[in-house]
DNA sequence: TATTCTCTCCATCATTTGATGGAAGCAAAC
DNA sequence: GTTTGCTTCCATCAAATGATGGAGAGAATA
């Protein structure tokens, strides 16, 4: 019952999902300015009125991109959810930790991607209501027990401050790798070991002390 | 026996250093090819072709802005050392977090910019050899006893998750701010107070153990 | 006063970039 | 076989953008 165009969206290997894919990586990496439709185009190999035919003007690309993205990340979050859920505080994080730096560094577009729409204005106003998960880790690492719309902002930072603690380390790989001097595998334990160091914790000293 | 160049460089209020402090507020908030000439030369009020009469080439002019930073970063952090030399771990990170938050909520550009690097590419190369604060950061926090050129990864990375850290909530402001519905004043003090919270604990106490 | 030098703007250019119309290819439906 | 609808590409356009030449204003210098 799927239209050819919803079928087309959801099977991968379509003119159309690859053109997504491909903007997904040259946006993460250039960011909207400095990506040009014709970049995208050229590496998908096709036509850049192929490109505007399925996915219209440059902006509501980049609005698919972003959808599409936090869709992805949503469902990740809910998965680790699962399997944390109900352990210590300390455990949960750690675990939490592992997956979704593993997570974003098999998809560092995803990182780039969030950081861009945090620090960036774009000339052209991409305003797009997408659903805010920081609410959501909030309660699920045990930081409120009010309902998301309530969320405490004390919270809230905290929340984000591990998040794009993640995201930094798999953002800027391409700037810190070179200055630590570690070959990949290496840098993404390390950065592991850091992140869980110096995250976890404040938060478990603090549940102590309650 | 400055040249007539470098005294302009120097007084603020000369036509290349307006520009380049204007440069530095839009290529902050725009990213290098999201800001365009004309927004700079719009900001100071004159012709295009002024500005490229000063500073010649757009990626020159970014160049500038970028070196312009990293000199005023460096001094700040040198000023910071002083007053927190010989203190206990704690209070010299409770200080520096404070001080330096303050520092990059007054001149946001600074931590624009720097993230902009870390995580952006640029398709003209902006490659540039720009001094690196972060091993004698690590030194300074105790991190390391070795040299600046030895650092070991772990220390630079533990560094990096700090700056980084403050970077975020400065960049992110515009987004995180309507986020958690909180005034600019408080908004500030809230950063100061989960960014001190998230980030102490794990090195204090990793001091304590030794 | 005449000359030189510095700075600024106007007019203009070449290139890049987002975007479109229309022809051609091609498979499915008739 | 013809028609229809979907997809792709070529050619092209208009606007945006980085950049420059040259004229003119004004101060400093001779």
């Amino acid at each position: 019952m799927a239209t050819p165009l919803e079928k087309a969206h959801k099977d991968p290997e379509s003119m159309k999902a690859r053109i997504l894919a491909a903007a997904c990586r040259i946006f993460g990496e250039y960011g909207f300015h400095g990506t040009t439709t014709r970049m995208i185009a050229q590496e998908v190999g096709i036509d850049i009125s192929t490109l505007h035919y399925h996915w219209g003007e440059k902006k509501d690309l980049y609005e698919a991109v972003i959808l599409d993205i936090n869709k992805d990340l949503g469902q990740k979050l809910i998965d680790v959810e699962k399997i944390i859920h109900g352990l210590p505080l300390g455990e949960r994080m750690a675990i939490a930790i592992d997956t979704m730096t593993d997570y974003f560094f098999a998809r560092p577009e995803i990182s780039n991607i969030m950081l861009f729409r945090y620090i960036a204005k774009t000339r052209d106003n991409v305003d797009l209501r997408v659903p805010e998960f920081t609410a959501d880790i909030a309660r699920s690492m045990g930081l409120t027990r009010k309902s998301p719309h309530h969320t405490p902002p004390r919270a809230m930072l905290e929340v984000l401050a591990v998040m794009n603690a993640i995201h930094n380390f798999i953002s800027g790989e391409n700037f810190f790798r070179p200055m630590v001097n570690l070959e990949r595998e290496e840098y993404i334990k390390t950065v592991k070991e850091t992140l869980k160091f110096v995250l976890i914790p404040a938060f478990v000293q603090r549940e102590g002390e309650k």
